[in-house]
DNA sequence: GGGTCCACATGACATTTGTCATCCCTCATT
DNA sequence: AATGAGGGATGACAAATGTCATGTGGACCC
């Protein structure tokens, strides 16, 4: 009896050259490909597949939230995330969302296959960097409306811009972004903005 | 006679995936795979291949120098750059490194191996959305100490920072950033950065 | 030789940020 | 009932940023 996996990476690329690879293991049958997080968890229970492999970063509905969809669709389906970066701050919220395990797109393929059967096993796969790293940081220190605001500057606009993206006054905006200032250490704006983002606070 | 292919991607588990896939062709034979951009031009040479296949995104050497690095080391070997992000400026300055083709991840799969033989042929492959996108956004307006200090503004760091590490004054910086903004239509140094990004001047 | 473009710089100026004190209101905890 | 944390706001002030005029000097082209 072969694992059931459904894989979605935004990267048509990458999807297919992962699904041609797992293809190849005799105890893992590929049974759909997506490209992004909308239509993961009715794939999942159209195919009563084992294992969900997601990517973090996709259009549409993002790795965590598609994680959290398919726990609720199908408590039997286990969930692997797969990123390109290693913020810690993705890996706890995975965890929390029900992920059994999370590996970084830059460690060696031969180890992705065994991945995927711990987790079908009911094993947890955590990449032991990002785990260390993911004790140190800690949990985000930013408030709901700090992290807000925050991401609403990540691209480049003005107080005035971001007040009105908002709704709120510019007053509030600027004691905001000096709160995620103080908390992150940077010294700008901008420095805030990278801090965050490195550590995966944004989303 | 099988098509001798190098491999250079930063991401280990995308650079297994490929050659993997690659490797499955009758008439393609992966010779080496590399996570950085700094050895590929000895690789090349060393394995005599037929064909490199860059990612743009790599630490150390990036794709495009190393691009010039292996035309300059074997001129008889074809360079296909695969890339996450379409970014127009990408595409001229590969071409102008002296790539044979350009193609993003997000492209099926199954092009891949035919773009290989496309380039090996001394054909060229070229996204066509991306082809024309890069013949709207055109080059980069920005002049080359300008698109410098726009790069060290990227981080975050204030006027102050950027004019220590580019040996400036902090007026000469900002005067730069002013033509940097005005250039790219930014309206703040960091929507500036962004925009800049996103079309690939920066680099 | 004159024109143009770029690198680099200075000084002055208006605007935008970032900081801080202080206020109100709500909700949860003690 | 009191305390504290968070959301929201105002006003004042110092520092940083963005704009502009203007200058020098080198390179390159006509």
């Amino acid at each position: 009896m072969s694992i059931r996996l459904v894989i979605a990476d935004d990267q048509a690329l990458v999807r297919g050259a992962l699904a041609a690879l797992l293809g190849l293991e005799q105890d893992i049958e590929v049974v759909a490909e997506l490209g992004d997080g909308t239509g993961v968890a009715a794939a999942v229970v159209e195919h009563s597949a084992d294992v969900a492999m997601l990517d973090v970063e996709m259009p549409g509905l993002d790795g965590i939230s598609a994680a959290a969809a398919v726990r609720r669709a199908a408590p039997s389906c286990r969930v692997l995330m797969v990123t390109t970066f290693g913020r810690p701050g993705y890996l706890k919220r995975a965890m929390q969302a029900g992920a059994s395990g999370f590996v970084v797109k830059d460690t060696p393929a031969r180890q992705l296959a065994e991945a995927v059967r711990r987790v079908h096993q009911g094993l947890r796969v955590v990449d032991p960097v990002l785990a260390a790293e993911s004790l140190t940081a800690g949990d985000s220190p930013l408030t709901e409306r700090e992290g807000e605001v925050l991401k609403a500057a990540s691209d480049g606009g003005t107080v005035a811009d971001i007040a009105k993206s908002a709704m709120l006054s510019e007053g509030t905006v600027r004691n905001y972004l000096s709160a995620a200032m103080a908390k992150t250490g940077g010294r700008t704006r901008a420095e805030a903005v990278r801090i965050a983002e490195d550590n995966g606070w944004l989303l």
